[in-house]
RNA sequence: GGCGCGGUACCCAAGUGGUAAGGGAGAGGUCUGCAAAACCUUUAUGCGUGGGUUCGAUUCCCACCCGCGCCUCCA
């Protein structure tokens, strides 16, 4: 097997993973800020995590990840302050929420998942290191980080922050800070704000804080990967460093890996220009879950994807070609036998299959070996030179795909349903459909033709296709 | 301006110093009562532009153009 290389944005070369303690990856993942819906951006990152640890667990490793829930910032004060309810309140709902649509999409819970405000204990104990050691400041009740006493600072952005000074920009926080580079570690409350009382006085973390308290309180001072969004790296990651580094004098992850942005339309995805689109939204427009996790997976995670309507489309087609080679392979019958030519062409999909992924994540050529697996196979079963014996390598093959891809195996309907989402209009149930296939049937054997193709219409008004087989059988599908 | 990602056929997209994977869509065909599914053929002498290195570059180097992101607590 090849050796797993992934891009680190601190070098940013390939590197070869080498987990700190054999044998266990842990991975740090920047999760969702619970002030609203999670939006198909985030779950682009989203999907991108958990294509990273299903990879990395197919690979017999053991993953230890932690993802965080930021529950406590400015916007959701102010948003449960409107809304008249404590910020656990508020939050409670969008956590569910994010919680149902990951399940919709396959997504793993990561070991761990963890809030910001059952942290604030581990925070202020990471703040209280910071400030032993010299490297804080106070004004107007708030506790700063001095980016000064930090001479790596900027490594991982490779920004130069030398230029940016003190006063230069507006500062968003309206709090006094010695040099604009500097950032709030701890927040003094606002008249009538949610707040803390401890050791380091009354306030609330600020955002940065929360991940370098979690991470090294579940994950140890190193972790071996970090991931987020490309927007994350600036400034946030960034002070992540800073903070851990500074306090504990080891390197905080060894490897960082940021996902690319998802545009929609070819731009830039933002409420004012209305192309904003929570997961929510889609399954109401009728997209399924298999399509949205299939086209956000497709595309490898360091590129920009372009989310449209075409995009959207290609990749229901896709997941309805790998879907139908399955059943093809389930329900059809094969002369007896075996033909050796087929065991290599599965085994060669399996070795690709594995190499796209090792190379950084490279779904895109890891679909391509599935796709050229199909495709001969399909070949060999039309030319009769598939056998019995052959079809359930081929769907072994198929199974060692999905626990990655996680997209052949689920009823799109009852993956909805169980996470609560119930569509618009109810499907035709099973034994509706079988009692006209039946009647259809009937019709056709008296070569009433106008009759049978009455009926197929009907069905596939209601969402039904039918296909007919050779031996009459007939075999049907929900659109 | 700084940092970063990218510009490959109608769309999405992989890729290598030696002559362009895969998916979708379109066209034609096989199969079928007709469909569906599947298969076959077909759609880039060219991979943003201009130079250079080389026997040979889409792949290496230089310059430039364009798109997007970050540099403002947005994944």
């Amino acid at each position: 097997m090849n050796e797993i290389r992934f891009h680190n944005t601190l070098s940013n070369r390939l590197e070869a993973l080498a987990p700190l303690h054999p044998g266990e990856v842990r991975i740090y993942t920047c999760g969702p800020t619970v002030y609203d819906f999670a939006h198909i951006g985030n779950f682009r990152t989203f999907v991108f995590q958990d294509i990273l640890r299903r990879f990395l667990l197919s690979r017999g490793l053991r993953v230890m990840q932690v993802m965080n829930l930021t529950d406590v910032d400015d916007r959701i004060i102010q948003k449960a302050a409107e809304a008249g309810v404590s910020i656990r309140e508020y939050t409670e709902k969008y956590i569910e929420a994010f919680l149902a649509d990951m399940a919709a999409l396959n997504l793993q819970a990561p070991e761990e998942i963890v809030r910001a405000t059952d942290h604030v204990e581990d925070m202020v104990d990471l703040i209280e290191r910071l400030k032993e050691k010299g490297l804080t400041y106070e004004s107007e009740g708030s506790i700063y980080y001095r980016i000064a006493k930090f001479p790596e600072y900027g490594k991982l952005s490779k920004i130069d922050v030398g230029g940016m000074k003190a006063g230069a920009r507006v500062d968003n926080d309206r709090y006094e800070k010695d040099d604009a580079r500097d950032f709030a570690l701890w927040k003094a409350p606002k008249p009538g704000e949610h707040f803390w009382e401890t050791r380091i006085g009354p306030g609330r973390p600020g955002w940065h804080i929360e991940c370098s308290a979690m991470a090294m309180k579940y994950l140890g001072e190193t972790l071996d990967i970090h991931t987020g969004g490309v927007d994350l790296t600036f400034p946030h990651h960034e002070n992540e460093i800073a903070q851990s580094e500074a306090a504990t004098g080891h390197p905080f992850a060894r490897m960082w890996m940021h996902a690319e942005h998802l545009i929609i339309e070819g731009e830039k995805m933002s409420k004012s220009l209305g192309n904003f689109f929570t997961l929510r939204d889609l399954f109401m427009k009728g997209q399924k879950p298999s399509t949205i996790r299939y086209l956000l997976l497709s595309v490898p995670y360091r590129r920009q994807l372009n989310f449209t309507g075409d995009s959207l489309k290609q990749a229901e087609a896709s997941v309805e070609r790998l879907r139908n080679f399955v059943t093809r392979l389930k329900t059809e019958g094969f002369a007896a036998g075996s033909n050796a030519k087929i065991e290599k062409l599965a085994d060669k999909a399996e070795e690709d299959f594995d190499a796209g992924l090792a190379d950084d994540l490279n779904t895109a050529f890891s679909l391509a070996a599935i796709f050229d697996l199909v495709r001969e196979v399909n070949t060999a079963m039309d030319r009769g030179e598939f056998r019995q014996q052959d079809a359930p390598r081929i769907v072994a093959a198929m199974q060692k795909f999905d626990p990655i891809l996680a997209v052949l195996n689920d009823d799109d309907a009852d993956k909805l349903a169980k996470v609560g989402f119930v569509p618009k209009k109810p499907r035709m149930n099973a034994e509706a459909v079988e009692a006209l296939i039946e009647q259809r049937n009937v019709a056709k054997k008296r070569r009433d033709f106008k009759k049978s193709d009455e009926i197929r219409q009907q069905l596939a008004d209601s969402g039904i296709i039918l296909e007919d087989s050779k031996d009459g059988s007939v075999r049907w599908k929900y659109k």
